[in-house]
DNA sequence: TCCAAACATTGACGATTGTCGATATATTTC
DNA sequence: GAAATATATCGACAATCGTCAATGTTTGGA
């Protein structure tokens, strides 16, 4: 599983897209889900676009299901890139220890 | 010492920045020092605007040298920002443990 | 005191980004 | 097949951002 600092970092540099992520954290939510759970804060076509670039970054798991889209925090995901970023910034303090895949 | 992830993720979020903060990584360097290290990829005043943004997210320290200023990366701010991030959005794979201050 | 060196700040410009309204696409239901 | 629902895409706009050239500011040395 590749992963980009730099994209990940673009993908968190946002306070919407971090509100999505702390609401797809622990659930899978639908795009009307989490346009509710912003509460009016943006609308439908902006969320779609976060989840979208939430997704190019590998953040966010995706599953169809009619006609709803549920999504996900890539938690894996997540913790991979942090640790990515501690390695290449932070080797004196890194304390990762490698898990077998 | 305060995290803000989204001021932290706008700091990383930069080719550039990041290949600053890989030069401060391990060393001290002054402006200049940096703008050589880069090869041409960017000017002076570019450099000194980065640095600025790396210094207001905390991610870079400081220490004025007669009419220089060196800068090396804040490893340890790095870790801790890495694991707010972490326990902030994968709490389920979160395998830190707290290191006495 | 004057000049040079090192760095920061300013102003401008093009590029990217976040947001919205409108519309397109796909899927379920009648 | 038509209408309704859920989501994605498009076009436009303001705001932010990265970059540069020019200039300001501070420090050290002659």
């Amino acid at each position: 599983m590749k992963v980009d600092p730099v994209l990940f970092a673009k993908a968190l540099a946002d306070e919407t897209r971090q509100d999505i992520m702390r609401h797809l954290c622990c659930s899978w939510l639908s795009v009307n889900d989490v346009v509710d759970a912003l509460g009016g804060k943006v609308n439908q076509p902006t969320v779609s676009h976060h989840l979208k670039k939430l997704e190019d970054a590998g953040l966010v798991k995706v599953r169809q299901e009619g006609r709803q889209r549920f999504y996900t925090l890539n938690q894996k995901q997540m913790t991979v890139c942090c640790g990515t970023l501690i390695q290449k910034f932070a080797p004196e303090h890194d304390t990762s220890s490698k898990e077998g895949a």
